[in-house]
DNA sequence: CTGTCATGATGACAAGTGTCATACGCCGCA
DNA sequence: TGCGGCGTATGACACTTGTCATCATGACAG
């Protein structure tokens, strides 16, 4: 096969880096010229080797995947850009896609969908996980206040209700009632549950 | 080369797995029989298949990593674990290789280290990350008992007291007691901010 | 200007949590 | 053989947390 989709790739950890590009590499039309540590150098990269094709994570050192999607997105146009992450967050979704990302791929999915989606996006389609893409338009939308939200993020690391209370200064009672009101919208059982809830909806 | 070592891989990332998956099998004397998305499907796994090396994350669903290496070492001692994880803390490691691991390895590492690592095992060595192993010996020992620690664990989560007896058969009363132990003995004055600071240490 | 909503408060009660003393059996180590 | 540590339990007490009813204020949309 004469025509070779180039690819760099972005990936903080060594161990999944080298072993991603491996996966990639041994398919008969896919190449990755080059795969970096960190955004910087992925953004030095692209801009050296000008590959069709960024595969690239999201939580990395020095500039994040969706930082980088930007600055790809303005500064080198002709490379599209897949972002492949741990984290099934609409709101990270949703920030990539409004970057200018036309994949966003999860590690969770098996392994074989990663060259068919670099295929993919390469020809012009957009890639999104599908369950992540329906979960954006059903997109319970943030239940809390932001009163109900900053209590809440504080009570889940482990501050009592008067610590919380004299950090807001707010009446011992306040607290409490708005803890009740985020526990009751979460549907949690108390506040660690509800912390953990939210904080899994992105809402924390 | 003939002789082939076998291994079997754990860890719950499907596109991590096949990627490592792949990563170990171009190797001429290693062969990955098989790979497993938790921890109970690698013990099935490893009682069927007796692989030489069993590679494994630690967080997975199920059963961790680390329970995992501690069934394997009593069930199939033939079977020789590497662990591969992205938490360089300390506390992980002295459990793993308490739970008999042989190999200790981050996935931050360049992945032409995990073949070597696999070889190294087989032959009978031991290979632990150099930087981490250093910190180990000057690191304050976890101070919880097992049951401490898995009551810790879920209260942490969000169950309560009730939840927690009643899935451990515990008297509520003794979980309290448990909780109030881990609790002074974590210099924390809450459960949420126990279950916090033990998680930072890697104990949890 | 009226209804709705977020913020903030109080008081009361029920439920859950943290602490302490005390106790028993089991195991391993000296 | 005894001591210490672990696991488990109970009861009692104080304190924290969760729920509910009720109220007051200010902002904002209709």
């Amino acid at each position: 096969m004469a025509k070779t989709i180039k690819v760099v790739l972005a990936e903080d950890q060594g161990m999944v880096r080298g072993a991603l590009s491996v996966l990639l590499g041994i398919e008969p039309d896919i190449e990755v010229v080059a795969s970096a540590a960190d955004g910087d150098e992925a953004l030095r990269l692209v801009g050296q080797l000008r590959p069709q094709i960024l595969v690239t994570d999201i939580e990395m050192p020095k500039s994040t995947g969706l930082e980088l999607t930007a600055r790809v997105r303005n500064l080198y146009p002709e490379t599209r850009v897949v972002i492949l992450t741990t984290f099934a967050r609409p709101g990270y979704l949703r920030r990539a896609l409004d970057a200018g990302a036309h994949g966003y791929l999860l590690k969770d999915r098996p392994s074989t969908e990663l060259a068919d989606a670099v295929r993919r996006v390469h020809q012009g389609l957009r890639v999104v996980d599908p369950g992540l893409a329906a979960e954006v338009w059903n997109a319970e939308p943030d239940p809390l206040t932001d009163r109900e939200r900053e209590i809440l993020r504080r009570a889940g690391e482990g501050e009592s209700t008067a610590e919380v209370a004299k950090a807001l200064r707010l009446s011992d009672g306040t607290v409490r009632n708005y803890l009740s009101e985020a526990i009751s919208k979460l549907g949690a059982h108390n506040r660690v549950e509800a912390a953990r809830l939210a904080r899994a909806k992105g809402w924390l």
